[in-house]
DNA sequence: AAAAAAC
């Protein structure tokens, strides 16, 4: 823990960063600098090593931005040949998302100065950012995997990065980005500041900071794995029947706008937005099999106000930033207790109040309890009166129950509604195949072992020949 | 267990 906190400046004046870099900051609004930013532009400024720990929303985005460009500047020149504006700053993102909203943050603060900003990310037609990073660029934030396409294809050269920043690392480190990280950190001078920013100190985040920082200045604004006191919280227990009807009903009776609601699963997330449309809500879905162009259509139109419900799955849990979410339900509990954390991160952003919401079916209360474990507060439990109407509409649409393989026993005593049960996907016609007992008498049988479910395809090899390790 | 990310 740092103890600075407190004496940071208490305006952006104070930083002594460039004039057209201040300018941008007063022409977005910024007066007050967060403490995040308090502490984090005298740091970077100063070209130190940062790890930092900030709750997402925090202002952490231009507290990393307005030092980088700030340090840039010198080197920035009107020039328009694209040799003259090499790629000095890298910024690693884990989702697209959050790549081009970091980009957009660049390009305001860099507005009034000569310095370019350039994104890149996967999804989308390569050519285009072929075509934007030629034309040079100081500043460059990418997400890992497309990054490392460009440099192979020697469309990004990497040699004069002077500035590494790792946002969201943990998450990097979660979506298995290591090998991509090392191979980029690689591609980087030496000599160079590194920023690392992680919701956790965990040790992988902390060997990886031992990797690759030097004598960090560590940074960390809010307790870690607290919520903000501004989000107020509340849990009701429904039965997963009634989740959606509650989601109509606390969006309807009380006019909310621009809700993110979250679900655990792809699946899940798309049949809850056309489901939410079908009750006369304005939704739309988000999640990583849609491509690109829906996503972002999702999201601008989210952010236009234009939806009622954006609809997501962990792909919006961290890091994105839309003004003035006021509200966010967990429509199914996160399996992780830090994934809860950062879902209602999306509102009671910078100060501003906000609701999270969590719907709870019985067997999800485990998760609830880890949740509250980890934030160290009880959340209230309420009482959630639904409309007959809603409910009623709810079980008739039901095509088949969901979660009825869960091993409650009361499940039994409704089982007219497993008549309504098809499976899903057509089930591998194995499991359907007579059982034969292996006996000595049983002739010896050469066929191939069953190929089991299809998720199985992309194990290695040796898991499939039965010799890999299962832990 | 699920999600994310290069083609």
């Amino acid at each position: 823990m740092t103890d600075t906190a407190a004496s940071g400046p208490s305006s952006f004046a104070d930083f002594g960063l460039h004039p057209d870099i201040l300018k941008a900051v007063v022409a977005t609004g910024y007066t007050i600098p967060t403490p995040i930013q308090a502490q984090a532009i005298p740091v970077v400024t100063s070209g130190r090593d940062v790890m930092g720990a900030a709750q997402t929303g925090t202002g952490k985005t231009a507290a990393f931005t307005l030092p980088i460009l700030h340090r840039l500047m010198p080197l920035a020149n009107n020039s328009a040949s694209p040799a003259r504006h090499p790629v000095r700053a890298l910024i690693l993102t884990p989702t697209r998302e959050l790549a081009d909203q970091v980009a957009d943050n660049v390009k305001r603060y860099s507005q009034f100065t000569p310095l370019r900003a350039a994104v890149v990310f996967g999804g989308v037609d390569i050519g285009p950012q072929k075509e934007e990073v030629r034309r040079g660029c100081e500043v460059l934030i990418a997400t890992p995997g497309r990054l490392l396409d460009h440099v192979e294809q020697k469309t990004i050269n990497l040699g004069q990065v002077g500035m590494l920043v790792l946002d969201e690392a943990d998450r990097m480190l979660d979506m298995g980005f290591l090998p991509d990280l090392e191979r980029i950190i690689r591609l980087l001078p030496q000599q160079r500041q590194t920023l690392l920013f992680s919701a956790t100190f965990s040790n992988e985040i902390r060997k990886l900071a031992r990797s690759y920082l030097t004598q960090p200045v560590e940074i960390e604004v809010a307790a870690r794995n607290a919520t903000a006191d501004t989000v107020s919280q509340i849990a009701y227990k429904l039965s997963g029947d009634a989740k959606r009807a509650a989601v109509v009903h606390l969006v309807k009776s009380r006019g909310l706008k621009q809700v993110i609601v979250f679900s655990n699963t792809k699946i899940g997330t798309a049949r809850l937005a056309r489901q939410l449309e079908r009750d006369g809500v304005r939704a739309e879905s988000i999640h990583g099999d849609k491509t690109q162009a829906d996503r972002m259509k999702a999201l601008e139109a989210f952010k236009a106000g234009e939806l009622e419900v954006l609809v997501a799955t962990d792909v919006a849990a961290r890091g994105l930033d839309v003004a003035g979410v006021p509200c966010v339900i967990n429509y199914d509990l996160p399996y992780n207790a830090e994934d809860y954390v950062h879902r209602i991160g999306r509102t009671g952003r910078a100060g501003a109040t906000g609701e999270a919401i969590a719907l709870f079916a019985p067997e999800e209360e485990r998760f609830l309890l880890d949740v509250e474990k980890l934030i160290k507060r009880e959340i209230p439990r309420g009482q959630l009166d639904l409309p007959a109407s809603l409910l009623a509409s709810s079980r008739g649409e039901r095509e088949r129950p969901v979660r009825s393989h869960g091993a409650r026993g009361e499940r039994g005593e409704r089982g007219e509604r497993h008549r309504y049960e098809l499976p899903a996907k057509p089930v591998d016609d194995f499991f359907f195949r007579p059982y034969v007992p292996a006996t000595g008498a049983e002739p010896a049988r050469t066929e191939a072992p069953p190929v089991p479910p299809r998720t199985s395809a992309k194990r290695p090899l040796a898991v499939l020949l039965g010799g890999g390790k299962k832990d």
